[in-house]
DNA sequence: GCATTATTTTAATCTTGATTAGAATTTTTG
DNA sequence: CAAAAATTCTAATCAAGATTAAAATAATGC
């Protein structure tokens, strides 16, 4: 017991920056402790989302890591950790996604189709598989505070989105509320029937933003 | 063991047919079982929506009907079998909204607009709440086989109804299992955020059908 | 009201899988 | 290479909640 939270107590958090040539940062190289925690929570989502969070046990995640399921102690303090940092992780994609279409500018509508198409093209890209967030009650009340703090801002910063939009004229009048809920819906939904094949994923990216937004284009 | 076995034996399933006036039916009246059944299915479709499936405990279901939680064995083997019949229901809510879309008539668009509003109208109207569909990969083989053929087949059916929309005109060219992905989506995640407000399920339906098939509209 | 059936409860038991302690192994550092 | 630190494993333990048995209560038919 004492032991066990030494060791806890000493649990590293940090991603080691190198410096590479002379001086200037050119790589941010992650620590084998940040890789191998990385690994865990893109197995552990792809767990959740296949075979439902009560059907999958420690073990499971586990065993797509090769790792025997006390392993994982040594990354997350028990199972509801690991829920909530792969639920940080998949509000953490939105926002990537929203930041960098915000900071390429253009119409209401324009910035609304990046960030789909950067949202989208995460979760079925590289990063994947994202998390869905459908356990946030279970979660401590602290981390599911957090949780959904974070999900609230987001929906209203794609709300935001929207109603630029419609100030703009690039987006057609409609009921800012419901047509986000829409959205976001089916977004949400992708994991639930995208599990990894490349030539969808191609074309989620290159469908699924005119889709979702070709109800709101004005003119 | 036996004895529950025979109880078992006996457990009711029938939804007695009674004649009321002269002979002709005008009323099917559902036993007493039947009744105290579907109250269950619905009380455990709101915990597993709004607490997840590991966070709610037959115990949470049996609260929301002031009843023990061995109680609710007199109506289901296990809690396999009640997610299995929450799922079941949420199934036939689409079925029956497709059907009734397809025998109202009228062009693709116009059946397909039927469509998401009979079902979004029965989501969120009394017949609510539809559990969300995030746990079938841990019912019991035969359960989930079952579960998935029904899904698959109203996907299908939706599909057609793009297809169909397509064809005759009244339904934009698209990318038709996209298009029937994301519309999908969007429905399935109502109940992520929908909890009963009466206000904003009629917003709902009156907002909803529109929003979804708005980028679909031909002309 | 009495007998029978239906429904629910109380009070265990049982199972599964999360969690922990401590040892063993592997990696890194000097 | 040797020492120290990091990572993983083995072998329990533990807890929560599902499940069961049997009794108690409520409803129904005669």
């Amino acid at each position: 017991m004492l032991l066990q939270r030494k060791l806890k107590g000493f649990r590293r958090t940090d991603a080691g920056i190198h410096m590479t040539g002379s001086g200037i940062a050119t790589q941010v190289e992650e620590s084998r402790f940040q890789l191998q925690k990385d690994r865990m929570l893109k197995a552990a989502a792809h767990c959740f989302n296949q075979k439902g969070f009560s059907g999958t046990s420690l073990k499971d995640v586990a065993n797509r890591l090769s790792l025997t399921d006390a392993a994982l102690y040594y990354y997350v303090r028990n199972k509801e950790e690991l829920v909530y940092l792969c639920y940080v992780r998949a509000t953490e994609v939105g926002h990537d996604a929203m930041q960098s279409a915000i900071a390429a500018g253009g119409t209401g509508f324009e910035v609304l189709h990046n960030y789909l198409r950067n949202h989208v093209a995460t979760m079925v890209g590289e990063q994947g598989p994202v998390a869905i967030m459908s356990e946030i009650p279970s979660l401590e009340v602290q981390h599911r505070d957090e949780i959904m703090e974070l999900s609230r801002k987001h929906g209203a910063a794609f709300e935001a989105l929207i109603a630029q939009g419609i100030d703009d004229g690039s987006i057609k009048a409609c009921d800012i509320r419901m047509t986000g809920n829409a959205i976001m819906g089916a977004i949400n939904w992708i994991p639930k029937w995208f599990h990894g094949d490349a030539r969808l994923a191609a074309k989620i990216v290159s469908e699924f933003p005119g889709i979702l937004s070709a109800g709101l284009k004005n003119g």
